[in-house]
RNA sequence: GUGGGUGUAGCUCAGUUGGUUAGAGCGCCUGGUUGUGGCCCAGGAGGUCGGGGGUUCAAAUCCCCUCACUCACCCCA
């Protein structure tokens, strides 16, 4: 025997009641963003290395992509994430797009990582942007979007919060309050980042050996204890726009909160679970130069988010929101009593799908009836159709409704109809 | 990339200080019921114990290697 084939290292099967799952994330999570006016759009999931040695490191895109080699000895990236396609996209139709664009996508996305819990390396992705205004009002709608989508799936403000910070303020702040100089800047907002991890010792140790002055390390540790949030203006406005939209208590001010790189200007916004699960579920912020570094015309300032299945799966397990599994769409089950009789059964569930009913017709005729109600009920068919030697004499039908157990005879041409009607 | 855990029947798992023919529950198949699923009863099939090597009279059990899965760290665009 031949050694069984094993699938790739972190990706996943999708089984008819895992993909359900997805269908059910993505039908909840596109809803929110029509409602909003969003349209869906979609980008090619092969994309040319260069799109990402721009914006990324050269050592993330070497690592942590799967990458490959085409024909022509070109390097191909099996895309890690969607916003710089989405760059690409609308920087080529600058011209004729109409502003402000509202932009939402839901597709596959591949990241050469270790698995381990809510990560794989195949997983699939929310994306939602909106392009071309630069007003706080742009990033109070995009983050209303987010709260709709926590109620969407059930997820109300005690078990999940959206930590809102302004890089901008974050960075005036420990320029002019604290005194660390520009240069600076990169290195410190990173270890920012990371403080939440490594805990407040170690982060004043990190910042001191980064060569900063152990006061200055000191003092920035013990504001970022102290201040829940930064003076920011723009953030006021924002969360003066996001109380008129009642989605307030999703919300948290957060002056930790950074999102590594500096690929985004302004706002920035991550999505935690306030249970166990320590892992953001989704993040995005302001960039207000995406389309410049893929050979755009102009900046065009955006802001959006992503929002993974995985993290968010784990979430939803854990706190019971999975939807219940449905199993197939077969509503009859035609049984086949003889050879004979297979005519009869045939006709009958033509006659009942034409009608729009999803229909099963037996493929076994003569097996033994109680066979075929066995797999009928484990298949969760909720009816099943005998077309026996009597129901043919007198043309009739027999139903029964597998869920309540009752049955009853009625003229074939009536079927159509009671099955409707138990709908 | 670093470290831990786990691999035994289709599934979830037991398996004692190494000891005879490797077990249970669920599932599956057959029959009890040749016009009726679930419940019940009786019987049955199904395992090179992840793979390879070693130690031993004897290995699921001990040792080494390897593969797979999994959890955490690193990272997270």
């Amino acid at each position: 025997m031949p050694e069984q084939i094993i699938k790739v290292k972190g990706t996943r099967d999708f089984y008819p009641e895992d993909w359900a799952y997805q269908r059910w994330l993505s039908g909840k999570l596109l809803e929110v963003g029509r409602l909003f006016g969003y349209e869906e759009y979609e980008g090619p999931i092969l994309e040319p290395i260069e799109l990402y040695l721009e914006k990324t490191s050269e050592e993330i895109v070497g690592q942590q992509t799967f990458t490959l080699t085409d024909r022509d000895g070109k390097s191909l990236v099996m895309r890690p994430e969607l916003t710089p396609t989405l760059a690409r996209m609308v920087a080529a139709k600058e011209g004729q797009l109409e502003f402000p664009v509202r932009w939402q996508s839901y597709g596959r996305f591949f990241r050469y990582e270790r698995p381990q819990r809510g990560r794989g390396r195949a997983f699939f992705q929310w994306n939602l942007d909106l392009l071309g205004l630069e007003s706080a009002l742009a990033d109070a709608e995009v983050i209303h979007v987010a709260c709709e989508v926590f109620k969407a799936l059930d997820l109300s403000p005690d078990l999940v919060e959206i930590r809102l910070n302004d890089r901008q303020g974050l960075e005036s702040f420990i320029v002019d309050e604290i005194g660390i100089p520009p240069a600076r800047i990169g290195d410190v907002l990173g270890l920012i980042d990371r403080r939440d991890k490594m805990g407040s010792q170690k982060f004043v140790a990190a910042l001191t050996d980064s060569g900063l002055p152990s006061s200055q390390s000191g003092e920035l540790d013990d504001a970022l204890t102290r201040h829940q949030r930064i003076v920011s203006p723009w953030l006021d406005q924002m969360m003066g726009h996001l109380a008129d939209r009642g989605v307030e208590d999703f919300i948290k001010l957060d002056l930790t909160i950074v999102r590594g790189f500096d690929y985004y200007t302004s706002t920035v916004f991550e999505a935690w679970a306030k249970t166990d699960l320590r892992r953001a579920l989704f993040g995005g912020g302001r960039y207000d130069n995406l389309t410049r570094q893929v050979g755009g015309k102009r900046e065009i300032p955006g802001i959006g988010f992503a929002l993974g299945d995985m993290a968010i799966a784990e979430l939803l397990k854990e706190v019971d929101r999975m939807p219940a599994e449905s199993g197939p769409p077969t509503r009859l089950f035609v049984s086949v009593f003889s050879d004979d009789l297979l005519t009869a059964s045939s006709a009958l569930a033509v006659k009942s799908r034409t009608a729009g009913i999803p229909t099963e017709l037996g493929t076994n005729p003569g097996q033994r009836l109680d066979r075929q109600f066995k797999y009928a009920d484990r298949k969760g068919i909720p009816f099943v159709a005998v077309i026996g030697p009597d129901e043919v004499e007198k043309d009739v039908v027999t139903l029964k409704n597998l869920r309540d157990g009752s049955q009853q005879t009625l003229p074939t041409s009536a079927l159509v109809d009671a099955l409707k009607r138990q709908d």
